[in-house]
DNA sequence: CAATAATTTCTGAAAATACAGAACCTGCTG
DNA sequence: CAGCAGGTTCTGTATTTTCAGAAATTATTG
């Protein structure tokens, strides 16, 4: 288990990375090497090939377990826990973004609910409900559109994407539709 | 300049949240403070408010003017500077997203694209290059996507948002549009 | 061109996080 | 049931990040 030069520039710059989608450099480097192996790898493999001790590597499984992103292997007549990347690349992204919006954004959109619901004593929390308001709203409607996004098939989601700038024209275009017939 | 339970509460919460987005915990909350403030504020206010010293708040607004988050407001006879939140909440969230487009995906698509051009020197590498083009095209292919829906206007994107579910029915009939005709 | 108000940069202490390695489980195998 | 392979949890150290407060810098006004 030998990483070549390029591979290890990837899993390094993963590594890094990794802190910025909210695991740290060990875990992005695991993760790295484990989507760029075609063979599943053991805790021993990750260990050697990162220079990552063996308490540390069961600690970044965990998390990786914890976003869904691995698959276990088992090899008969091994005792040995294997793993590979759960998935699609798309697959990741979806369980990636996915957890993002548990963590990073349902507890504020709890939060606002709550604080919606009573009533602004003052001056400032009346303006400052007018905001919290906003975010909330902003927050519900993305975080729904998420949802549809993601639950669609990949293709479909894909055609779409790739649609484009295209995509401004065909809104116009039901906009129009929409005049005559609401329920298109 | 003293916070509501209900200001202090959203404030605080947006400082532990705000580490998922990419600052830290005195930054998030010099921002929430800002935006829930129906008048600007100054760094003294800051550092009173949120109990922050002097010297930590001018980075934190160093660090939010680098995100574009901030407008700087000047009081005649004052030399002090005060700040209000640039823009409206949906500007906020575009420039939050955008900001964290150029820091996050951006270098790996650098470097995805570096290494691509690399024939694979083994077995391994073909493998690892595979998925590497994978990632590639699912990053390209997003951030593409990304450029178009926030440069849309606000309103047109929201319209869109709000199609929601009617997204997938909109799509199957654009699908049977362009059988006959290609540019919509 | 002082005097001083406002801001920025620097410095080191404190807090949080990441990590290696040891100690500890757990369950298989002979 | 001893021995051992594999996995997990714990403990202390190293590293990184955050931040207060001091020192330095820059602007503003009489």
């Amino acid at each position: 288990m030998t990483m070549t030069p390029q591979i290890e520039a990837f899993v390094y710059h993963f590594g890094e990375m990794g802190s910025r989608w909210g695991f740290n450099r060990t875990v992005g480097q695991m993760y790295a090497l484990i989507v760029l192996s075609e063979h599943p790898l053991c805790a021993n493999d990750l260990s050697e090939a990162l220079n990552i001790s063996r308490g540390n590597v069961s600690m970044g499984l965990k998390e990786l377990q914890s976003w869904r992103l691995l698959q276990e292997k088992r090899v008969p007549g091994d005792r040995k826990e294997y793993f590979t990347a759960a998935g699609s690349i798309w697959d990741m992204a979806i369980r990636v973004l996915e957890e993002r919006r548990r963590r990073e954004v349902d507890p504020t959109l709890s939060l606002l609910r709550d604080t919606l619901l009573e009533k602004p004593s003052n001056e400032q929390e009346v303006y400052a409900q007018e905001k919290m308001q906003e975010i909330h709203d902003l927050l519900e409607l993305c975080g729904g559109w998420a949802d549809e996004l993601l639950t669609m098939p990949p293709n479909k989601l894909k055609t779409l994407m790739k649609l484009g700038s295209g995509m401004g024209k065909v809104l116009e275009f039901t906009d129009k539709l929409t005049l005559r017939s609401p329920d298109i």
